[in-house]
DNA sequence: ATATTTTTTGACCAATTGGACAGAAAAATG
DNA sequence: CATTTTTCTGTCCAATTGGTCAAAAAATAT
């Protein structure tokens, strides 16, 4: 076998395939697939250029490689939404979760930002495959808690869209951010973000009195 | 006189920068400013790649070009809030053309998001001059509002992120929506956003009945 | 220790690409 | 018409870059 493959990894190769990945998240997530060079993941990976090759083949294979193993934590916050919770509750716990993840992997939310933005070349199949079933399945529950009285009537995709474009913004723009405000540390930020965030999903959720 | 400048122009001149810039604007949007190749550009705007050299000196002029040109327009529907109006019905206005500027000019909207999630290398000064200074005068206008119960009591400066970060994902994510959507037409999917986002900006902005 | 497999790299290559250059073509100027 | 200036392109070049290859080094097995 002339090449490193993913069925039986030993502990070590999980490891180097690992800290390549780490430093190819890093070039991919500030200059895209095109700006990142090979050589810029090998130096900070630590190693040479064929080795990083040696293991994942291609640099499109890295990059690749990198968003199908994140799409699944990407998207748990997601699929944690509970038919059985309180309304209000889970979709405020949603916001706040997908919030905490731009803060904690800032990196991993760009990647996936300039993939869509460039057109989703390698993502498309999933994002209209798994993707808009996942989607679809809890805007229905979404729909069911608004036709019950226990949310406000809302269009569910195009809320669950604003939660995305609003949590994602702090990672995704974030220069323009901190530019904006004045570069606030980051937990003064995020805290900022999550108080005004559950007040206004609160406002524009709780069901209207009748 | 070797390189063309900006200062007295014809109409001859004028009008051959625009188609390049027009093509650049193509290939910049969909591909960022590595991937978007002098070639690609050339053939495009139908002439040969030194002609394009010609006229801008270089792939980076014209980005940054594109950019500087294009900032103006950009932040204007922001620039014509008025304390003067009533303010719902200023902010409405102002989310409504951003969303229209979203379905009319995507990939300007691209352009800046790519730029932006790049680090912004060549605005950073912008954004934390020009825009931080218009931002925080409106923030001040909708801070006035809230204060006098005109509006709901909001933080003024992450209201305008989540209307920037609303109304550009239908642009700079519009694959992603599509997809999640099922693919529907142009006129569908932005009414649809605007009665959204309507609805919901008016629930969260409505000042609470005292 | 010896053989074998796996890991790692230096040297090299072909393709891409931004753009320099010289000069042709066209237009403006006299 | 002659000359000068502007517009435009074919050709070429140097730098970058993704990736190959042979072979060294290290680890593993016998």
């Amino acid at each position: 076998m002339t090449d490193v493959q993913t069925r039986k990894l030993t502990r070590i190769q999980r490891e180097k395939r690992e800290v390549i990945l780490q430093a190819a998240l890093n070039a991919f997530s500030v200059h895209g697939l095109r700006g990142a060079t090979l050589e810029k993941i090998a130096v900070e990976a630590g190693m040479s250029k064929p080795h990083v090759v040696y293991y994942f083949g291609s640099k499109d294979a890295i990059y690749t490689e990198l968003l199908e193993s994140l799409l699944e934590i990407w998207l748990s916050p997601l699929r944690d939404i509970s038919p059985q919770g309180d309304p209000l509750a889970e979709i405020l716990t949603y916001v706040r979760r997908k919030l905490r993840m731009s803060q904690e992997m800032p990196r991993e939310s760009k990647l996936f930002a300039t993939e869509i933005l460039h057109g989703a070349p390698r993502t498309g199949a999933s994002l209209s495959g798994d993707l808009k079933e996942l989607v679809d399945e809890k805007a229905d529950v979404i729909s069911r808690w608004s036709a019950e009285g226990r949310l406000a009537r809302i269009d569910p995709h195009h809320l669950i869209f604003s939660i995305w474009a609003m949590t994602q913004h702090y990672a995704d723009f974030d220069v323009q951010v901190r530019a904006v405000l004045g570069a606030p540390d980051d937990a003064a930020l995020f805290s900022d973000a999550d108080a005004f965030l559950t007040d206004f999903f609160v406002r524009a959720l709780r069901p209207t009195a009748t």
